[in-house]
DNA sequence: AGGAACGTTGACAGCGCTACCAGCACGGAC
DNA sequence: GTCCGTGCTGGTAGCGCTGTCAACGTTCCT
């Protein structure tokens, strides 16, 4: 505390360059663009900003460059598991670079995604993140119209506006009840909750799949607006089972309604996966550790966020990626509740998440 | 598309201000300070400010100011649900005030806090929301210094760096403890993962409760560093097993580590609560809706992170709480898990979570 | 009536940094 | 020897906004 020359007490670039014995504008340079020092002030700057223990101020930096080192994300939810390991994923990538990230919740408004991003958009921000491809024409328009690289990510669609990394939810459901089929299961039960576009997109997976197989019924449908949870799951499965007391098995639009379902099925002791099979979506840690074990469509969502984040900070330092949509498919991971009909289902008394047998490897289409 | 003057196709605020027929200073009162305008200049701005579609440029506002409108949340983990909810709250309070969040994840260090510290301190926060009351000499000294308003968050302790909003996790360890001596229990076990401070805290808080009642043994007690998980509570709780057979209830560290332990028992054939009581932590939701239903200590998390973030913009705007320390109490929530030995565990059909009886209720001390 | 007090407004001068372009030294091509 | 390119460096001029202070008109008090 008096190290300081200037009024603020903070040091600037100018005494940086000043005990290097350079100009500003050459201290400035070794920041943004070290190469293009000689060594010999390189290493003078260095260690003039090191003695003083400079930081660059941002303000002034994105002023007078007319650019800001932020990376804009939009997310839909901040409680959903699935967006906890997406973010994970951006801010491991994002925490060696330069650029730091802005994080927004449009709580699954698309209204609200169209006003953040305006907002966002305002600040010229150096790259953004937006979920999804489903926007208003609006913000469509603002984001074709937006001078950064754009990652979408969670889901893989036909126009990107610019890059785009995910799977397709239409194909890991129509796997998930493949894998169903395959196990003797007909009478397949749909269970969703907040059914947003992604959901949505499993739902018509499921249809499609049903009705190819010459199975669907609506009355196997249940699904609502609520936001998901454990103790939905419960009641939407007691929902469905009322509906079509038959029922063999249920497909959970996601892993906290599976486990709604399991809990719901102690309750009634119905045998899991004699009586009813459960299939996940998401493959959260619990899946593999629950008794019995729960089948689930597992997505790399850490890698997603990771990869989006990587692509998206390669594309502003002008390093655009070879192939701009990227999916990352994803994989049902078989485990006890969808296994076929044997009685062997009480496992063994101590390893927890057995045997995880990978039933469909990474998409593509159908 | 257009309608712009300046070059860069930006509305500044001299344009506004050209508009409005006022100066700029006094265009820039309009969005700082609109009361000290009169009432005919201020709805002159104000019109000529949304026919222009205005945005201000922050990082201009920023260098002129000296200060930023960003609040800086350190938080140990991105995965945590704990920090999940508190993250809602902080963003949900944070939404209609001009301060926007800027995250950072410390990953369970402090040397990593030290250094995410350093870097934000830096930039001039408006304000700053750090988890917990363990720093390093060198980030309280930081902290010390700061001239921003500071919210420690999660728990409370002796010397507020500046406001505090949290619980006692020691109280609430004895509290669940006690809860489990009311109900005949004796022989309690403690399973812990990543032994943060505010787990070892409910560690110390357990030990003191069992060390009162003469019960303490060291073998009671499985920790590891390792990350939580549902997986490893049942590892955990096999190892607790080993040791001590004899054991009649257990309390987790959290609520995934109980359903764990609800999982390995189920595989073992070991009834709940009649063999094995079981007690989580921070009662998420499933806890009410799991087979049997999980008792659990709830803490405000959506609270604690809404009031801190409220608490600290109405801090930078000058308004200090009454009350700079804030202990948002717990409750231990009894259900199946760990009711006292009678016969009927076993619920009714349809409901889940059904009737919470509270237990304990705000904390204080002991 | 005179003056103080207040509320309102504007002029000026930067905040700390970088874009732009000019200038210098050096070396190779002609 | 002249010319030009290359590599490095520095000067100038802002980026868009706000802090400070002075000045104005009005009201209220004595």
């Amino acid at each position: 505390m008096g190290r300081n020359r200037t009024k603020s007490g903070k040091i600037r670039l100018a005494e940086v360059a000043e005990l290097a014995g350079v100009s500003p504008i050459t201290a400035s340079r070794f920041f943004r663009n070290p190469e293009a020092l000689s060594l010999a002030k390189r290493t003078r700057v260095e260690s003039a900003a090191r003695e003083l223990g400079y930081v660059p101020n941002l303000a002034a930096r994105a002023l007078a460059s007319q650019r800001t080192e932020v990376i804009g994300v939009l997310i839909p939810s901040l409680t959903n598991n699935v967006f906890s390991d997406v973010l994970r994923g951006i801010y491991d990538a994002s925490e060696n670079s330069r650029y730091s990230i802005q994080l927004s919740n449009t709580r699954y408004s698309i209204l609200q995604e169209e006003k953040l991003l305006r907002l966002f958009l305002a600040q010229k921000p150096a790259g953004l993140i937006v979920t999804g491809i489903d926007q208003t024409t609006e913000s469509r328009a603002m984001l074709d119209a937006a001078d950064c690289p754009i990652v979408q990510i969670m889901e893989i669609g036909p126009h990107p506006v610019d890059m785009m990394i995910g799977f397709s939810h239409y194909d890991a459901a129509r796997a998930a009840v493949a894998h169903l089929f395959a196990q003797g299961h007909r009478k397949i039960g749909f269970v969703g909750a907040r059914m947003d576009p992604r959901v949505q997109r499993r739902l018509d997976g499921y249809v499609s799949a049903m009705k190819d197989a010459g199975l669907f019924e609506q009355r196997l449908v249940v699904t609502t607006a609520t936001p998901t949870s454990v103790t939905l799951g419960g009641a939407l499965f007691t929902d469905l089972l009322a509906r079509e007391p038959g029922m063999d098995a249920v497909f959970c639009a996601n892993d906290d309604l599976a486990l709604g379902v399991l809990f719901e099925c102690r309750r009634r002791e119905i045998a899991i996966p004699e009586q009813i099979a459960i299939v996940g979506f998401n493959d959260l840690e619990f899946m593999a550790s629950a008794v019995p074990t729960l089948t689930s469509v597992r997505t790399n969502r850490y890698e997603m966020g990771n990869t989006a984040a990587s692509m998206l900070i390669d594309a502003i330092d002008g390093r655009r990626p070879e192939h701009p949509v990227l999916d990352l498919g994803f994989k049902v991971i078989e485990r006890q509740s969808s296994s076929a009909r044997r009685s062997d289902n009480r496992p063994a008394a101590s390893g927890t998440g057995a045997a995880n047998k990978m039933v469909a490897l990474p998409s593509g289409h159908d």
